[in-house]
RNA sequence: GCGCCCGUAGCUCAGCUGGAUAGAGCGUUGGCCUCCGGAGCCAAAGGUCAGAGGUUCGAAUCCUCUCGGGCGCGCCA
């Protein structure tokens, strides 16, 4: 309907335009607007507010002149000028009853459009490292993360999810040194763990799988493991001693066996997590190794580019990027003085990657505690003659979990983390997902866990969920009563439905697609969810307010048809959350 | 110190990218089941949109400054 306005309005300009009454060039964005208040009818636009300096004349008399040049429609009423030269749209009672055979017609695809039209979008989300299994500050990029590409497919972009596996580098290093050491002490040794280990309960699950499949044939006496290993914390430096651990599994184990025990970890990590993440609703077209990009030279292919560019430099026996000429606050190493490669430089060759794999857009879900790191990373994209704004870098808060009004401490080095497993687990899939996606994204996220947990009055998945069920249970009732509903005389009944929460239903489900194009081109969730809460506080007020099952069948089947869409709506809109929509709880 | 994000009712947050009288939920107070699920509904009270300037027909929204909170400024990933 809104679009069918701008159209309009645009051939009124055009009309305006040719008779000279306004300058042939203007061509200014046209917007409709729902309006706020009913007494403002139910769309206006402020496009002769816009348009009067241009056009020299006051803009009263304009907007009356706009109205003049509009092609008469069916569905509108009336159009009237107000305030100080707004137009509003009134719409003739039969344009909202068309909505309620449109959503029954298109059932589950009532919402989706294709104004993507098929183009490719990567969304990239969570990529957290495989160290340890996901805690609850992952579980919001996943389900922004997971939301934002379901709306972005609902909208018609061909989306690729993908998680960026984070499987070289030191991290993972410190993984295999600690299932090793773990393994060492199954096998009888006995140790003082590093305290920049890994230290959570997982990491002797997995280190148990070692000793299973090998027994003692990797152990080394403790004595010759820790020799002349620099002193840990406090009375050391805890990330030398790690490092010189390090060093001394490689030595000690040999490079294959050593390789073992490190993909053993990272596989059973990140089976794990994918677990998780299935179970959250949450899954993936790719998971894509960082290591690969090592192994098939295209980090260095990266580098070499950059090289050939003229932006690499030496200093200090390092290879830097001057990422300063590209916005960047500083120049960045690429490859440091022992030879390696950073992590910045694979997260190049990556963005460089997922562009050159022809995506209309690329996007990154990150915690805003990488906000530093945007930067550089477009910095590399230009340098390499990309344009950066193909990437959308989009910056997660955090969550704070609060539980009988106290935050919940999270600490991952004492391995006391909240898990998002556990979280899943204590709240439920449905009340997490939609809590995490409440907030707007930028917004920091408060966490109630009683709250999500509790099935009352206060916990909005419940209040959503409770109007899909009620109608189902309406429909039920219908049955027991010997009654069955006929869509079609309901259809044929819909000029019944004229009282006030009729139509405001009506309105509020016709609303609905521009919602989800809205929170999808902005990747604002929130939108929906707030959308979904508001109808489902609009249907609990008519259900309280009006009788559906009447003995008039003309009125109820009319009715019936009205409810029976907002239940697909909400189930739609649900759906699109990751949320479930129960017919009875 | 520099950079990014945030500041709206007692609390948690919306406010549709500049529109008309700033809205919800929770909490508080008072009402509503012989009726389709009371996990619901209705009503009332509650605001200097952190503060000060500016931009214009019009600002919670855009610009500048100040104050307050979060995060980041590695040859870590």
């Amino acid at each position: 309907m809104r679009h069918k306005l701008q159209q309009r309005l645009q051939e009124a300009v055009d009309e305006l335009c040719s008779r000279s009454l306004l300058p042939a060039d203007s061509q200014p964005e046209i917007k409709v607007e729902r309006t706020r208040d009913p007494a403002h009818g139910d769309f206006a636009t402020n496009l002769a507010l816009v348009l009067a300096k241009a056009a020299g004349q006051r803009p009263r008399d304009l907007a009356e002149a706009i109205i003049g040049a509009l092609p008469a429609t069916p569905d509108i009423e009336r159009v009237e000028v107000a305030g100080p030269g707004f137009i509003n749209f009134h719409l003739a009672p039969g344009a909202y009853h068309q909505v309620v055979e449109q959503v029954l017609t298109a059932g589950d695809d009532y919402g989706r459009s294709d104004l993507g039209g098929g183009r490719p979008v990567q969304v990239e989300f969570v990529s957290a490292n495989p160290t340890g299994p996901l805690h609850v500050g992952h579980g919001r990029g996943a389900a922004y993360g997971a939301t934002v590409a379901d709306l972005l497919a609902a909208v018609g972009y061909r989306v690729h999810r993908e998680y960026y596996v984070n499987d070289a580098g030191r991290q993972m290093d410190i993984l295999a040194t600690s299932v090793w050491l773990r393994y060492l002490e199954l096998a009888g040794e006995t140790l003082s763990f590093p305290s920049n280990g890994y230290q959570g309960d997982y990491v002797w699950d997995i280190a148990a799988t070692v000793h299973r499949n090998r027994g003692d044939a990797w152990r080394h006496p403790a004595a010759e493991v820790f020799a002349d290993i620099p002193a840990d914390a406090p009375e050391g430096d805890k990330e030398a001693h790690i490092d010189a651990l390090i060093d001394r599994a490689r030595t000690l184990l040999g490079a294959e066996p050593y390789r073992e025990i490190f993909d053993l970890a990272l596989n059973s990590i990140l089976a794990n997590i994918r677990q998780d993440l299935h179970a959250f609703g949450v899954d993936y077209d790719e998971w894509f190794s960082e290591r690969s990009l090592t192994e098939s030279g295209a980090v260095q292919q990266a580098l070499d580019r950059l090289q050939a560019a003229g932006h690499l430099y030496e200093k200090n026996g390092a290879l830097w990027f001057r990422s300063s000429d590209f916005g960047d606050e500083k120049d960045r190493v690429v490859v440091r003085d022992n030879g390696q490669t950073t992590y910045f430089a694979s997260d190049i060759a990556y963005h460089m990657n997922k562009l050159e794999r022809g995506y209309d857009r690329v996007i990154d879900v990150w915690g805003a505690d990488h906000h530093g790191y945007v930067p550089r990373v477009k910095a590399a994209l230009r340098a390499l003659g990309d344009d950066p704004d193909r990437l959308d870098v989009l910056l997660v808060q955090f969550a704070i979990l609060y539980r009988g009004g106290e935050r919940v401490q999270m600490s991952t080095r004492s391995g006391e983390f909240v898990t998002l497993r556990e979280l899943r687990q204590e709240v439920g899939r449905d009340a997490a997902r939609f809590f995490y996606v409440m907030r707007k994204c930028e917004q920091h996220l408060d966490f109630d866990l009683d709250l999500a947990k509790s099935q009352s009055a206060d916990n909005p998945v419940y209040y959503i969920q409770y109007a899909h069920a009620r109608i189902a249970s309406v429909m039920n009732q219908l049955a027991e009563r010997g009654l069955s509903w006929d869509r079609a005389e309901g259809a044929a009944h819909l000029h019944l439905l004229h009282e006030s929460h009729e139509t405001g239903l009506m309105v509020a489900i016709s609303r609905y697609p521009e919602v989800v194009e809205a929170a999808a081109l902005l990747h604002e969730p929130h939108q929906l969810a707030h959308y979904l809460r508001e109808l489902a506080n609009q249907f609990h007020t008519y259900y309280n307010a009006h009788q559906f099952l009447v003995e008039e069948a003309g009125l109820r089947n009319a009715r019936l048809n009205l409810i029976a869409a907002v239940r697909q709506v909400i189930a739609n809109g649900l759906g699109l959350l990751g949320v479930s929509a129960p017919d009875s709880m």
